[in-house]
DNA sequence: GCCGTTCGTCGAAGCGCTTCGACGCTGACA
DNA sequence: TGTCAGCGTCGAAGCGCTTCGACGAACGGC
């Protein structure tokens, strides 16, 4: 193993001037740092993670919690991963993924240890456990989320409701009176999770201003629940024309279903989802839909606990920073003109 | 910060004692063990990370390298990294986040920096890059999937060449005799990722002692896709009555478009998958498929590094090993007897 | 009753890095 | 010409933990 005494001797330097002209922390002659520099490429010198943590009291690495939820829809929230280890990197940090289930004991301990210096949070719920650990320990995190008290923290989302709003903006433009939204399954809603809350919410207060008739109705997701789901709306309420769907596994089976029930989309009946550009694409007919781009949430989430890191680590009370992301409709080939009455 | 040495003071006595009373790595009486234990609880001390890695030589981290191509099945992917995480716990190992994006660069940086004491890679390609690394820097690691050349390293994977022979079998049980193979993208194959591949190669060796007459077609899996892929096998071979099915977002549009083409499954057609157990269930009809448990994936490829960091930190040369898991066969109703020829 | 063990504990020496204070130099300014 | 402010570098003191060797006490065997 190379340690920074190695490359000093090698470079005819003290340690120190190593350590300062790595770190720049220092100013250091271009004639002694290009040395330097050279030693550390002959040697194959690699700074060791441990001795750094230590020494700089930093650990250079942040933890993610991921949620174990089946209810999530998986390659969103990787899509939220994968941007969030990129971003860290460009900040010299490396990502820690820690699951759910060890429950807001594995947050503490992560930062107690000084395994990580800061913490993002997925899948946030309203009345969240991990956010009271975070406060009592002050410990650096950005919430992906937001939970029903975000006084002390740094929150970033996709606005819901504002997604919510516009589809039924968007459907009442179009003329259609009675819209279904499908949902999550109902554990989604019993667990507060907030963006199906939100999402729900606004839609409810535009739909109301708009003078739209609607129902709420959860659904697992799967072929058949959809198809119960569907066949319930349709007794219920047989002159329903549009449908709102935040549910990324129900999509396809209700595009299947309203065919088989002889309803072509959009003529006969319009869909809008609330669902990642990707995904709309890929169904036929393409699909109008309602989202916010995710990689810039784990991004966001990522600045924000770097400067919650750098705020403690100076010793000044953390800005407390809320972001969230205006959503955006597009339009495809799945919503038109509400059919006339009959 | 609570201390080592504040534990030592509070349980009056010294801090090496407390270390070993911590490890167990030395006999220690109970009576002062009892009286440690309740001097950390009461101090509420939490070991620093950095220092127990720079005295002990151990970072007690394992790193996790996932794939970023769109070809993966991601749900697949994260229930295999969930499963590491949680097998790592248990080991007192916690796990960092590696995308492929640094390359093989992130795999030595990890290593060589004592960030990790382990690796374990995902998406292994026949000829990956990543393997030389891990061999040149004696890196003690485990591979999901199977390189071309596996000696000196330890590797895990469903044991797809068996898959795709039962595939085959099953098959040519029911009566079929013309077969589509519908697969990845064909930058999958291009890619020679193995799981792709060894399928291929097991489904084609059982095929023709079978004497099965068959078509592999790849496909990118969206709906309009798989729309030409499955006219152009109709084209083709019309007789074809058998088809698997081993890509994830095909199989949806794939039931859809036979029912469109006025084929009943199974009386018609039979559909065979490649794919986990969940998902088979999910559709309507549900499926036969074949699947190994992935769960056990993660947790073969966490003994494997830790086996070899073992052996490592021992002086000992690692042992290899090659975990092959075998796949079962789930008969649903997505198969039946082959229709009579006309 | 003496020796060799084993048990339980202590002290001290690092692990490889960061950082603080100090110090010699050079150059600008009065 | 003397003074003072950087600049560039060095030495040393830790950061909090593990681990090695040592040592006293208790104990069994002959």
């Amino acid at each position: 193993m190379v340690t920074l005494a190695d490359v000093a001797r090698h470079a005819g330097v003290s340690s120190s001037t190593v350590s300062y002209a790595l770190s720049g922390k220092r100013p250091i002659a271009d004639r002694t740092r290009t040395r330097i520099e050279q030693a550390v490429t002959e040697l194959g010198y690699h700074p060791n993670a441990g001795a750094r943590a230590l020494a700089g009291r930093r650990s250079h690495v942040i933890a993610l919690v991921v949620p174990l939820h089946p209810e999530v829809h998986v390659p969103t929230m990787m899509e939220i991963a994968i941007a969030v280890t990129v971003a860290a990197r460009e900040h010299g940090y490396d990502v820690l993924l820690l699951t759910n289930n060890e429950g807001p004991e594995g947050v503490r301990r992560v930062a107690a240890t000084g395994l990580a210096d800061g913490v993002i949070l997925m899948d946030v719920r309203l009345d969240d456990d991990r956010v009271p650990v975070l406060r009592a320990e002050q410990i650096p995190a950005a919430l992906i989320g937001l939970p029903d008290d975000p006084t002390g923290l740094s929150c970033a989302d996709h606005d819901f409701a504002t997604a919510g709003a516009l589809c039924a903006d968007h459907l009442a433009d179009l003329g259609h009176r009675d819209i279904a939204f499908i949902g999550y399954s109902s554990g989604v809603y019993r667990r507060h999770a907030g963006y199906a809350e939100r999402t729900l919410n606004g839609f409810r207060a535009r739909a109301e201003r708009r003078d739209l008739r609607f129902l709420h109705r959860p659904c697992e997701g799967s072929y058949e629940s959809t198809a119960g789901t569907l066949a319930r709306i349709l007794a219920d309420r047989p002159e329903t024309t549009g449908f709102v769907v935040q549910n990324e596994a129900a999509i396809g089976p209700l595009l299947t279903l309203l065919r088989a029930s002889g309803r072509t989309v959009p003529e006969d009946a319009s869909v809008i989802a609330v669902c990642p550009d990707p995904m709309a694409e890929q169904h036929s007919p393409r699909l109008t839909s309602v989202t916010g781009p995710q990689k810039d949430l784990g991004q966001v989430a990522v600045e924000q606990v770097m400067a919650r890191i750098a705020a403690t680590a100076a010793g000044d009370r953390p800005e407390d920073r809320l972001l969230l992301m205006p959503p955006e409709l597009v339009v495809r080939e799945s919503t038109a003109a509400a059919p006339r009455r009959t």
